[in-house]
DNA sequence: TGCACACTGTGCAATCTTGCACGGAGTGCA
DNA sequence: TGCACTCCGTGCAAGATTGCACAGTGTGCA
């Protein structure tokens, strides 16, 4: 925990600023409506910068902060003694409390996304990168190759899956049901095998 | 099963012609390496043509035909005694089947996107509109509703991720394992409830 | 056969996205 | 303090996408 020095923060700045901007232009016009050279000039930027932060429009709306590697940290602190399954879903749990600390936001978030169908496919493709990062972490744990066995991809996948549809179902009412809730019932489901249509 | 018509069979002949030349100039220079432009001069018709038949240069490398709705044409066909997750399996193991009936191209394909990693994102982006497909379809065959019920998006979330680490793992093995026997161990997994790894 | 309509192929312009190169500011070390 | 190195912000150009409008051909119907 070194102090980040004064380029890392200025770094931080500009990537929050052109988040904040990204958010307030995308709840006032939808984000397909507003062009990334608003965003920039919003930030206070110049047009290229904005693709120094982000990839893609998209990712200046879901990852304010680089929030890399966050399940891995999580998962690290869960008891060793613990099974691959509850372990991520703890991980997983103590992920979804950082979300609900910044709760209106992310349902401002949730709303921008659900206002606009066809971001979703973009969603997506950005959780991906989440998803390889959570079955590396999955192998280190369980001290499998991420590559040659069917474990860690699997959960990984089925696990970002139960996050995406949690989250969905968290926006749909409005916040009101407990996000650490709806996560587990998805993960219950999961976890007893599919069987059928619990309702 | 109307004759499609002149006018359709057109169209058809320039999507195969572009999903044609795409896979060929692909396996020649990488996907990324070639440009629409070049695709579309291969295949003789405008740029612009390109874009009315793929939304992405990605699709036209991994839909050579129009393929929507398969896997809910294939549902029906099961046994409606079948409760939903033995069905979704078995409608599965016939779209694996049709890619099997033309493996050659398919390896190809997979070697495509094996050599470029960057492009998995896309990928993954374009198997949300079957996703989508495949929980409309479930939802249709257990009376729940694809919007509010947690059971048909669910299960056709974790049922693409299996589909994706099948074929994954498919190309890894060079097409020798039985893309079935791939795909039921995946299910097998998830059916047990991810109880943990089974190597 | 001839007409009205629908749809594919095409061109153009606005954005988005990415690779490359440069200049200036922050950082570590003498 | 001064030097060498790294990295952020920027400009530019090529290629990918998308919306809009138009022309020509296939289709259905009289």
């Amino acid at each position: 925990m070194t102090t980040p020095g004064l380029r890392e923060r200025k770094k931080q700045d500009t990537r929050a600023a052109l988040a904040a901007a990204t958010l307030r232009l995308a709840v006032e016009h939808g984000l397909s409506a507003v062009t990334v050279e608003q965003i920039a000039a919003a930030a206070g930027v110049s047009y290229r910068t904005f693709f120094n932060h982000f990839s893609v429009k998209e990712e200046a709306l879901l990852r304010p902060a680089g929030t890399e590697r966050t399940f891995a940290v999580h998962l690290a602190e869960q008891d060793p003694q613990l099974p691959p399954l509850p372990a991520a879903r703890a991980a997983l749990r103590s992920v979804l409390a950082d979300l609900d600390a910044d709760r209106e936001a992310w349902l401002q978030r949730l709303s921008v996304i659900a206002a606009e169908p066809d971001l979703l496919p973009r969603l997506v493709e950005l959780g991906t990168a989440d998803e390889r990062a959570m079955a590396e972490a999955i192998a280190a744990r369980t001290g499998l190759d991420v590559d040659t066995d069917l474990y860690p991809g699997l959960l990984a996948a089925v696990l970002s899956c139960a996050l995406r549809v949690t989250l969905n179902r968290w926006h749909r009412r409005g916040g009101q049901e407990p996000l650490d809730r709806l996560f587990g019932e998805a993960v219950d489901a999961l976890a007893a095998g599919l069987p059928g249509p619990a309702a």
